[in-house]
RNA sequence: GGGCGAUUAGCUCAGCUGGUUAGAGCACCUGCCUUACAAGCAGGGGGUCACAGGUUCGAAUCCUGUAUCGCCCA
């Protein structure tokens, strides 16, 4: 008898993770290049898929290198690695391909605090110097995410791992700069953009957070020159950005204001500062607003800009790069605007000048990444030219190439798209990728290239020097489902796309376009839009079939989480309170269609108490059965309760399947929850008890047990990994080597009775009846009862498994008779057939009445329903015969039932 | 102001193409330490499907309106 290792009696979490996640690890296989040879053993085969194979790939939306994953990764990673394990499973050449993008601003500002610490600034150093210092950072602290996806147990491609300053992601980024510029839609201008004071930089529309803050609107004098206004030298005006009127260039009014029309064409004089300004006519102006006259600030205000432009406004720029005052604001030249607005208003007050100022709710942008109030500024940056680039990904939605799941999410997709702006990349950093674009100094020309250039192709100058700004984080991020690929070669990106050819490689051919995109609303801007943009144009093909949207994780007040709150949940710190595998299946167990999710720790419970539940099936199924048991190749005789399991089993699968394949996640774990827990445990482990012992029976018995639980152990390892793997290992299964994670995703079993699931299911309703008349008769527990049984329709289950009934509703005699009459006996009717159990002197009749009567009202509403529908005559004419038919067959059935109960009440009442 | 979504049991949610006597998990109540599991087993209570109309033989499901809540854009 060989030797087999003890599977311990608890179910301890803890260890799993270290002691598997290696194995898969440095077994690579999460790699693509090892896949299933025929008899499902895992092999290695070439870096190229088959014809047959199927290919599955997904990039991780690649998150920001200083950062750690909190719930929202979490889930979404967690989404990732079930579909690729499953398509992995499935025999798909799958990659799930791991990386992170290096978040310009971010990452500056956590060196640049370091670098505060020892009191240095950014600027103490060369740019050379400080990148450095960035590098060294990255290296040491930028790992903390590839931990935590380890942690999780997420079935990454570590051969792949991509950072977006990369070499080969770095060449391509260039690339696609000087092909961009060279077809037109990049182009470098003076335009009004957001700009961040407190990190000096400019930002894209969609970097700015609108937030409605209480602040106040002040309304003052005006003064005219030469015009009067209701007897006043003087036009109310309401601003809530007072210290702008330093910067003002016109006041303007609706053309059509009967109030105001007369003074178009006249001169106001700009308060603090001696300058003339005309009032204008502009139909932007809102009458209803303040007092129906607002003052114009075009170097300040994004709609005053436009207003500038059409009227031909002058431009005065009164706040510099760190929100200070100019000289062009006179005697408040160098305050913040802050200070500014105060001075200002005290002097209006002072003057008499201000007229009144009331409290006001407005939006005010502000960063999203350092939280400063956003200054509108005209600067010189570099834009794309989104339309074109936008028409494609419209078109590419709209005709079915990209799905967005679920599918509204398209309308917000489209309403951004429709109403796109030029996108502002630069950005003034020092950590991103630099722009590849050279001012000639004596010429004044800019050249762009790809390749460095130290003359000037213009006048031949050498003093060349390369733009100092970098590129927006996601301009890069935007080229990752190709880049990441493509950036397996380095070399042929420089040498192949400067002969106009878009280089190709393997990796590219088998995994692009990648299958989905998983990722939260909140990044349908950022990253859906314009990979969407990039990937199409660059690659003449869509960046991902399906764009997978999950909705936010929020507290159990419905609150969104967020450090200032304090009500953030450590994702690391519940997989080691719970075990992995039970976090991972509560994030998608918890996971509604399409909305937010609500975080309920209760729920972790409950999954935790859902392993303990796996790791004992396991037991009990190792404990009853021999030491050298194996699973036969041959299939034993199979009962009408094997082949029941196999059959639920089959609908298992197949609800699963449909759901994976629908990305509908909570479906899948609950569907498999309700197999294991119901249908294996509660109902099959429960008749195996009987089975085990009758010799007939035992072979097929052990044999389904094992065979089911092995591959009920591949259906849950998608979602639980770790468990999975741990107790396949024990199993007795042909290759004993071979690990779940490359093991072949089950198919349905064939050639089964499909009565065994009406047979069965009268077995259940059989046993179930009698223990529900035990307890509402309050029949003590450890009391055997005598039960006769009369079926309405003949079948051998019940006959077969008497046995297993009276074990299971512990019964000192079940019998099946044709009919039936005892006295002493209360009588239980079911759906296929009547209970009689012998509670004599045993049962409180007033309970027992009580029951009766509550059942008999509810099949009283169900024939009064079925009744309606049937005495309706237009029922009869337009419904379906069919249907009419089930109805008549329905009401018979409630009928009959009703008479037996009313005559069960009738002869139990003394 | 424009758009999107939600409203089903105490809580969190299913219910997909209209046909159930409206479901699940958690919570609750009752009984049980029955040698796989008390992180368990068995039994049970609980809903006018937000409201008002309409379409239909038939509405939780489709349409219109109202209310409340949430989100996005301005």
């Amino acid at each position: 008898m060989s030797e087999r290792k003890e599977l311990p009696p608890k179910y301890d979490p803890s260890g799993l993770e270290q002691k598997w996640y290696p194995v898969w690890e440095k077994g690579k296989f999460f790699s693509h290049e090892y896949s299933l040879d025929e008899e499902g053993k895992a092999a290695q085969i070439e870096a190229v898929k088959t014809e047959q194979q199927k290919s599955f790939s997904i990039v991780i939306p690649p998150p920001n290198v200083t950062g750690s994953l909190h719930l929202g990764h979490a889930l979404n990673h967690t989404i990732m690695d079930i579909l690729t394990r499953y398509h992995r499973m499935k025999g798909d050449a799958s990659i799930y391909l791991p990386g992170m993008d290096h978040a310009g601003i971010a990452t500056q500002n956590v060196v640049e605090r370091q670098l505060a610490e020892q009191s240095k600034k950014r600027h103490d150093f060369s740019r050379e110097e400080f990148e450095k210092k960035i590098w060294e950072w990255k290296e040491k602290s930028g790992g903390m995410i590839t931990h935590q996806m380890r942690q999780l147990g997420e079935s990454v491609n570590w051969d792949y791992e991509r950072f977006t300053m990369d070499e080969g992601l770095s060449a391509v980024v260039k690339r696609v700069f000087v092909q961009l510029y060279e077809e037109g839609l990049i182009y470098r201008a003076e335009r009004m953009i957001n700009w961040c004071p407190k990190d000096q930089t400019a930002l894209s529309n969609i970097e700015v957070e609108y937030k409605n803050v209480k602040g106040k609107l002040y309304t003052f004098q005006y003064p005219l020159v030469d015009a009067e206004y209701e007897g006043q030298k003087w036009l109310a005006v309401a601003t809530t950005r007072p210290e702008t009127i330093l910067g003002d260039t016109a006041l303007a009014v609706h053309p059509e204001d009967e109030r105001y029309k007369h003074l178009i064409g006249k001169k106001a004089r700009v308060p603090f500062i001696d300058r003339e300004i005309e009032v204008i006519g502009d139909d932007y102006v809102d009458r209803e607003f303040g007092t129906g006259v607002v003052k114009i600030t075009p170097a300040h205000d994004l709609n005053d800009f436009a207003i500038g432009q059409r009227h031909k406004l002058p431009t005065i720029k009164i706040l510099d790069n760190a929100a200070k005052m100019t000289e062009l604001a006179g005697k408040f030249a160098g305050l913040s605007r802050e200070e500014a607005r105060k001075k200002i208003v005290a002097e209006l007050e002072e003057t008499g000048a201000l007229i009144s100022q009331d409290d006001h709710m407005h939006s005010v942008g502000h960063s999203y990444r350092s939280g400063a109030v956003v200054e509108p500024m005209i600067s010189l940056q570099w834009f794309v030219s989104t339309q074109p680039l936008a028409d494609k990904a419209i078109e590419v939605v709209k005709n079915g190439s990209v799905e967005f799941v679920p599918k509204r999410w398209e309308n917000l997709y489209f309403d951004w798209m429709y109403n796109i702006q030029d996108w502002c990349i630069s950005r003034q950093l020092w950590w991103g990728h630099r722009i590849p674009a050279y001012h000639c100094q004596s010429c004044g020309h800019t050249e762009v290239s790809a390749t460095e250039i130290h003359s000037c192709p213009k006048c031949s100058s050498q003093e060349v020097l390369q733009d100092e700004d970098v590129l927006d984080t996601w301009f890069s991020s935007g080229l990752w489902p190709f880049s990441t690929f493509l950036s397996q070669d380095p070399e042929k990106i420089d040498h192949e796309w400067p002969q106009g050819k878009l280089p190709q490689n393997n990796a590219l051919s088998m995994f692009y376009p990648t299958s989905v995109l998983v990722t939260g609303f909140d990044i349908i801007f950022f990253w859906v839009a314009r990979m969407l943009m990039m990937c199409t144009h660059f690659m003449q093909d869509i960046p991902f079939r399906h764009i997978y949207i999950h909705g936010l994780v929020r507290d159990a007040t419905r609150q969104k989480m967020s450090k200032s709150k304090g009500n953030v949940v450590n994702p690391l710190e519940k997989m080691e309170e719970y075990g992995t595998d039970a976090f991972r299946f509560f994030m998608i167990g918890i996971l509604p269609e399409g909305k937010d999710i609500v975080y309920d720790e209760s729920r972790l419970k409950g999954y935790q108490a859902f392993c303990n539940k796996i790791w004992n099936t396991a037991r009990f199924i190792w404990m009853n059965q021999p030491s050298d048991y194996r699973i036969p190749e041959k299939v034993p005789e199979l009962s009408m309760l094997d082949q029941w399991l196999l059959l639920e089993f089959n609908a298992a699968l197949e609800k699963i399947n449909s759901s994976l394949e629908q990305f509908r996640f909570a479906d899948y774990a609950s569907t498999i929850y309700e197999f294991l827990w119901k249908n294996f445990c509660d109902h099959y482990v429960e008749f195996a008890k009987t089975s085990l012992k009758d010799e007939k029976l035992s072979a097929g018995t052990l044999y389904t047990l094992n065979i089911v639980f092995e591959k009920t152990l591949q259906l849950l390892h998608p979602a639980m990994p770790y468990i999975t793997e741990e107790l396949y290992s024990f199993w007795p299964r042909k290759n004993k080597e071979d690990l779940i994670v490359v093991s072949k995703w089950p198919s349905a079993f064939e050639n089964l009775n499909s009565n065994a699931l009406i047979e069965v299911n009268e077995v259940n309703e059989v046993i179930h009846k009698i223990r529900s008349l035990r307890s509402n008769l309050s029949v003590p527990p450890g009391e055997k009862l005598n039960a006769v049984y009369c079926q309405n329709k003949k079948s051998n289950s019940v006959e077969t498994y008497i046995r297993h009934i009276e074990n299971i509703a512990r019964l000192a005699s079940f019998e099946v008779k044709d009919n039936f009459e005892g006295k002493g006996f209360v009588k239980a009717v079911g759906e296929s057939g009547d209970i009689f159990l012998d509670v004599a002197g045993k049962i409180d009749i007033e309970r027992e009445k009580q029951r009766i009567e509550k059942e008999l009202q509810t099949i009283e509403n169900g024939i009064k329903s079925v009744e309606g529908k049937l005495n309706n005559p237009q029922f009869k004419d337009r419904a379906p015969s069919e249907l009419v038919a089930e109805e008549q067959e329905k009401l018979n059935g409630f009928r009959h039932k009703f008479e037996q109960l009313a005559e069960i009440l009738k002869a139990i009442t003394p």
